[in-house]
DNA sequence: CTGTTAGCGCATTCAG
DNA sequence: CTGAATGCGCTAACAG
């Protein structure tokens, strides 16, 4: 294991050519015989193939960059885990950069990653800008964003906007008719416009009465928190979140002020994390499969480098999680549901 | 950008030699003249160094194996952040590898790193056996294991033990008398038996007439809730669990008995997730900063690279937030606190 | 300060 | 089927 042995050494250790051994290591075009000779060599001494050589030979480096906004955060761990799992039987590795969510630091990441020989770039975009277009297309890896979408790009995703009308269409059949929607940034777009206008869409849409109000927080659980007065202002029978953590503040909140939920005030989000079955109420959410994404866009980069004809891709399933925070207002408050911990 | 420039190129367009470009790009034994020349050809080019080629001639590669149990956990993204910021100013990268808790994929992790010639390797083991030993010793690239310690190999983490010891004293000091610990199997060491030790010895300690017992449950929600009814037998005042998450099933399970917290039975944990400021009680627990542990692991990873002396350190600092979720046993139970939310 | 020369370790023609 | 020879792109002596 350690002088390095290289593949000349094996080669005379075995007492063959160098070629030899390398054939031995690849395609194969090598005499049972000498091959046993060079398998022993091999075994014995712990013989690894030098990566660097052997990517600079070849063309490709069977390593996959992938720019994230942050690394701490449950949906972005399970994309990751999803493309570790399909790029692992695959032969392929992630090599992994992060912008901390600044624009400029994710196109820089975008460089140093082509520049590192990757044989492809995945890009958990929190925004696609004109800039990120036009990088991408003056590479010459393939990439893949996900996350976000673009006419110009390619990516995969879920159906923001069909969450959104799933949420709108359960909350409308509940009965709910007056909802504030607490929601992100439209530079955001998947989550700030698209889960939004799903939701108002069909929340609205033939629904008498019914009134949506809106109100923009961040992502975390301190500014939804912060901006539950403004919410409880409109008066609504239910408030969404755009987000779960945006629920959780809210619910905390809500638990300050002593109102009960869902009896005064029903809770609904997105993500469908972990967290949301445990805390009390359980959240109503619509659930993301972001390990599904991450495996759809890892295969998806393989076919692409394979040079395989790829299609975009933004409707991945959705999942509706009813649970406990959202009342169903034609009926009866008083009969509280089992309670049961009903997992995750 | 397109036909991959190569330095030999670069030279012939600013009519100089290759080495003299290599020069340019490296330490810089270059006439001011000729640094222009060259500095303009590779602007107007976009040429950027093969990687592969630097890294076969040189000795490094800038990379560190990173292997983690998991990704979708907020203490490895939160490591994770630590470990990035001060390699990204050094410009090293983090290559990444899961092994699922799997000690057979951990170890072939390790052995994989290697072999792709990895300057170093992180660790981030849920159990150190004596195979990761043997196998560490017998790589010729630094290896720093975090998370958990062993006197044979590099290590920087946490006191456990001292965590351990801050909740027990303050269960003491809070006059509880009899408490369960809710903890996790011992073959994590650092969890399963240090901090369990730290809290028995330090509650126990000059405590008459105090009892503690033990249960031991999973890592996650579900596992908690479900050996909620028998932490319960006990009648404890207390239960500590050894991880947030596991304070959080326990939390629900509590909720759906309508067992009031602190008021009826108090409840504390460790980790310090963020998720525990925003749930009701807000949860004591005493707070973990996994990303300086990633910072600390990081550097000392760059001492060891340079060759310098490194020495392991099992004694991050710890940080005891007190919220809502202990009842101080002396006092009155009626004067609820404010119950503002602190943030985080 | 600069150009020339030699490999780093490997895969791959090309003759045998 | 096998060995000898070539070069991937780059850095590092080595002489100028």
């Amino acid at each position: 294991m350690e002088p390095k042995m290289t593949i000349k050494e094996i080669a005379e250790l075995a007492g063959v050519s160098k070629s030899t051994v390398s054939r031995y290591l690849n395609q194969g075009y090598v005499s049972a015989e000498k091959a046993e000779q060079v398998r022993r060599v091999i075994e014995e001494t712990g013989y690894q193939t030098n990566f660097f050589a052997k990517r600079l030979k070849m063309k490709y480096s069977k390593l996959v960059g992938i720019v994230l906004p942050r690394m701490d955060s449950v949906a972005v761990g399970k994309l990751l885990t999803g493309i570790h799992r399909v790029f692992r039987t695959n032969g392929y590795q992630g090599l992994l950069m992060v912008s901390n969510l600044s624009i400029e630091k994710e196109l820089e990441n975008i460089l140093s990653l082509q520049q590192q020989g990757v044989d492809g770039i995945i890009i958990d975009s929190v925004g696609i800008t004109q800039q990120h277009i036009e990088l991408q297309a003056s590479l010459d890896v393939p990439t893949i964003f996900t996350g976000q979408r673009h006419p110009q790009v390619r990516y995969i995703k879920f159906d923001d906007y069909a969450a959104g009308r799933m949420m709108g269409s359960y909350l409308k059949e509940t009965q709910h008719k007056h909802v504030v929607f607490v929601g992100v940034n439209e530079s955001d777009t998947a989550v700030g416009i698209e889960r939004k206008k799903g939701f108002m869409d069909a929340f609205l849409e033939n629904n008498e009465g019914a009134k949506a109000d809106f109100i923009e927080a961040g992502f975390d659980f301190f500014s939804a928190y912060n901006c539950a007065v403004r919410v409880l202002q409109f008066q609504p029978t239910a408030v969404v979140g755009a987000t779960d953590n945006i629920c959780l503040g809210l619910l905390r909140y809500f638990h300050e002020q002593k109102i009960r939920v869902p009896e005064e005030c029903s809770v609904a989000g997105f993500g469908g994390y972990d967290v949301g079955a445990v805390v009390y109420p359980a959240l109503t959410t619509v659930s993301f499969d972001y390990e599904l994404v991450g495996m759809k866009t890892a295969q998806g980069m393989l076919t692409l480098i394979r040079g395989e004809a790829f299609s975009s891709d933004a409707s991945l399933p959705l999942f509706f999680v009813e649970r406990e925070s959202v009342r169903r207002m034609g009926e009866a408050v008083a009969q509280k549901k089992p309670a049961k911990f009903i997992g995750m």
